[in-house]
DNA sequence: GTATTGTTTAACAATATTGTTAAACCTATG
DNA sequence: CATAGGTTTAACAATATTGTTAAACAATAC
C-alpha cells in the first residue's frame, strides 16, 4: 500500500519542517524570521516550506497555536484540580518553572507576539477558553477568603504576582544574566531553587 | 547666522523623526517596523529618514539607547539613594509603575530586543554601568541581613521578584486584559492600586 | 536679486524576501 | 520494467523593503 507509506514519509517532513519552524519562529519571532532559516534548519528546499505550508503565515498560524498551548496547558490542568488552595498555589508555580525551564523562549515568543498583533487577539486566542480560565480559581480565592481562611487579597493582583514571578526571569533572562553576573546553568539553579522561594511567597502573602 | 536657524530646523525635522521613529519602533520592534511606517507617522518622505539617519539600523540604535535609559533611569536614581531597605523598595515599586504607565510598552521593546539579539548584547548595554548595577542594592540587602534587621533571603530572588511584579503586568497586558475581562482603564486602576500592593508583599517578604 | 547652503522630494536602483513552476526524482505497484 | 503518484529541487517571478540620486525648493547672506 502506498497510501501509507506516503503518509509516514508525508509526517516525517512535516514534522521535519515544523521542528524547524517552530525553533526558528520561536526564537525570532514571526516578523524576523525567514523562511529561508526555516529551509536550512530543516536541510530541504525552500519550495517545500510551500509545498507542505502554502505560505509563511500559515506556517506561523501552527505553530503559534501550538505554543499557545504548551504555554497554557499546565497552568490549566491544575487550575481545574481540586487541591486545597495552598496546594495548587505550589502545584502552579512549580509546574510553571519546570515547564518554562523546558522551553524557556515560550513567554517571550507567546507575549510578543499577541502585543504586537492587538487586532487579531480574539482570533489567536479563540482555542482558549479565555473566559473560564480563571473564573474558577477566583471562585476558589472568594470562597477562602470569605471562609476566613486566608487574608482578603484582590484574586487579579495575586494571580498577576504569581506569573509575574514564574515567567518574568525567562523573558528578562539575558538582562538579568547580564546584570547578575551570573551564567546559563547558574541560571537554572537559581530558577530551580525559585520554585520554593516563589511558592513561600505567594502563600505566606495569604496568611492573616 | 544662517547658522542657528538651519539648526533650528534640524532639530525640528529631526525631533520630528525621531518621535514618529520612537513611536513605531517601539510599538513593533525593529523587525516589524517599516521605514515607510516611520516616514508616514512624520509625515514626510522616505528619503528624509536617510538623509538625517543614514539607515534603519543607525535609527534603531538612537531609539534603542534611548529607550533602555528610560527603562533603567529611576531604577538606578532611586538604587543609589541611602534610603532605609524598606523605604527604598518601596520606592522603587511606585516609581517603577509610576514610569510604566506613562510608557507601557517599553519593557516588551527592551527585554524582546535584547533577548533576539544575543551576540550584540555587550554592545547594547555599553552605556548602562551594568555590574555596579545591583551590586549597591546587593550590598545593602547583606549588611541588612547580617545585621538582623531582614530575613536571610536570596539578594537575586527578591531583586526577580521586584522587578517581576512591576514589570510583567506591562509585558503581558493585552493577555491579562482579555482572560480578566477588563478594559484598559481597569488596567490602569489595578496598576495604581497594585504599587502598594506590590510594595506590602515584598516588604513583608523580608520581616522576620 | 542672485548665489550659496542646506532641506525635501520624486523617481530610481539594489537588495531581500516570499511565492511559483516545471522538471527531476523516488518509490510502490501492476 | 514502465508508469503513476506524490515528493523534491533548481530556476524563476513577484513583491516588499531599504537605500540612493539628481533635481526642486526654501532660506539666508552678499
Amino acid at each position: 500500500m502506498s497510501k501509507k507509506i506516503t503518509e509516514v514519509k508525508d509526517q516525517n517532513t512535516e514534522q521535519l519542517i515544523l521542528s524547524a519552524a517552530r525553533s526558528v519562529f520561536t526564537k525570532k519571532g514571526f516578523a524576523a524570521a525567514r523562511m529561508d532559516d526555516i529551509a536550512q534548519e530543516a536541510g530541504i528546499n525552500r519550495a517545500l516550506l510551500h509545498y507542505y505550508f502554502r505560505s509563511k503565515g500559515k506556517m506561523f498560524d501552527v505553530i503559534f497555536q501550538e505554543n499557545l498551548k504548551s504555554f497554557y496547558a499546565n497552568f490549566l490542568e491544575i487550575l481545574s484540580t481540586d487541591l486545597p488552595i495552598r496546594d495548587k498555589i505550589r502545584s502552579l508555580v512549580y509546574s510553571e518553572i519546570d515547564t518554562l525551564l523546558e522551553r524557556p523562549e515560550l513567554p517571550l515568543f507567546i507575549l510578543n507576539e499577541i502585543a504586537r498583533n492587538p487586532d487579531n487577539l480574539d482570533e489567536m486566542l479563540q482555542h482558549v477558553e479565555v473566559h473560564s480560565f480563571f473564573k474558577v480559581f477566583v471562585q476558589q480565592m472568594k470562597a477562602e477568603i470569605a471562609a476566613g481562611n486566608i487574608r482578603p487579597v484582590d484574586p487579579r493582583q495575586f494571580i498577576m504576582s504569581l506569573m509575574a514571578t514564574c515567567i518574568f526571569p525567562f523573558i528578562a533572562k539575558p538582562m538579568l544574566n547580564k546584570v547578575m553576573g551570573i551564567s546559563e546553568t547558574e541560571f537554572k539553579k537559581v530558577m530551580l531553587a525559585r520554585k520554593e522561594v516563589v511558592s513561600e511567597l505567594l502563600i505566606a502573602s495569604l496568611e492573616k
